[in-house]
DNA sequence: GGGTCATATCTGTCAAGCCGTATGTGAAAT
DNA sequence: ATTTCACATACGGCTTGACAGATATGACCC
């Protein structure tokens, strides 16, 4: 398997990528910093080959990389080279940022992060370092 | 038929609409200015029914409104309420300005607009007002 | 070696999208 | 009234995407 990201990323394909509320709530945990799979399986409360999927789909659209380590997988946000579609990604993330229910997901991996005794699924999991607020 | 925009416009029901090659093109067109159909199909060079099943897509996302005027029906850019949501539109179309296709769609527009002579197809349309360059 | 954990992929099903072709609609012209 | 013009929509076929559930991989531990 490859983690890196793939590709070219034509407009219209990166705004296939952007087009599912899944992948937008994964995109949205990740503006906060690197996370392996298992985060998101707890925040955003989805099956976990439903995650993997979709962060199989931002890999092939080149919106996100990944980073074996261990057992974990850490994915983190992959800015576009083209620097057009970079200040795209930048908007959607500040669109993100507006949206209830991503400030809802974002307050959830926070307090997550900081917890003195996690949920099973995620307690020996690297614990990530987010991005101050 | 309605010609008027509909509606919400969640972010992963805008980034829907904008995953298509073809109502990208359009968009870009109407960056310039209000058109009427048979300038898209004679610019982009596509059957009449694609591009009015992209422009009714476009409609029902809410990023464009129809007009109707006599023969012919006006389309133009409708600017998503949502003030992020507006952004990202910005920032999209300021990528779309990069990009060689679109640039050549644009450049074709601009020359079909001031011919003496127009192709069969437009002949007797009524001349759009493109925003000066 | 086997077992377990984290993650990825496969399988089958269903809905949605895109296309070309054919046909419908509404306004103008004859 | 019929025709014509500009545009919209319906129909059928093909492809893609999303999902759940089951299974495979790869790293670690015993």
């Amino acid at each position: 398997m490859d983690l890196t990201r793939k590709s070219a990323l034509h407009l219209d394909t990166l705004f296939q990528a952007l087009g599912d509320p899944t992948r937008l709530r994964v995109l949205n945990l990740l503006a906060l910093g690197e996370l392996c799979v298992c985060y998101f399986v707890a925040i955003l409360d989805e099956p976990q080959p439903k995650i993997s999927r979709h962060l199989a789909y931002l890999r092939r659209a080149g919106l996100v990389s990944g980073r074996r380590d261990g057992k974990w997988i850490h994915y983190r946000l992959a800015a576009p080279s083209e620097p057009h579609a970079a200040k795209v990604m930048e908007s959607v993330l500040a669109a993100l940022n507006a949206e209830p229910q991503m400030q809802r997901d974002r307050r959830a991996l926070r307090s997550a992060c900081c917890a003195s005794k996690l949920p099973a699924v995620i307690a020996d999991a690297p614990r990530p370092s987010l991005r101050p607020a």
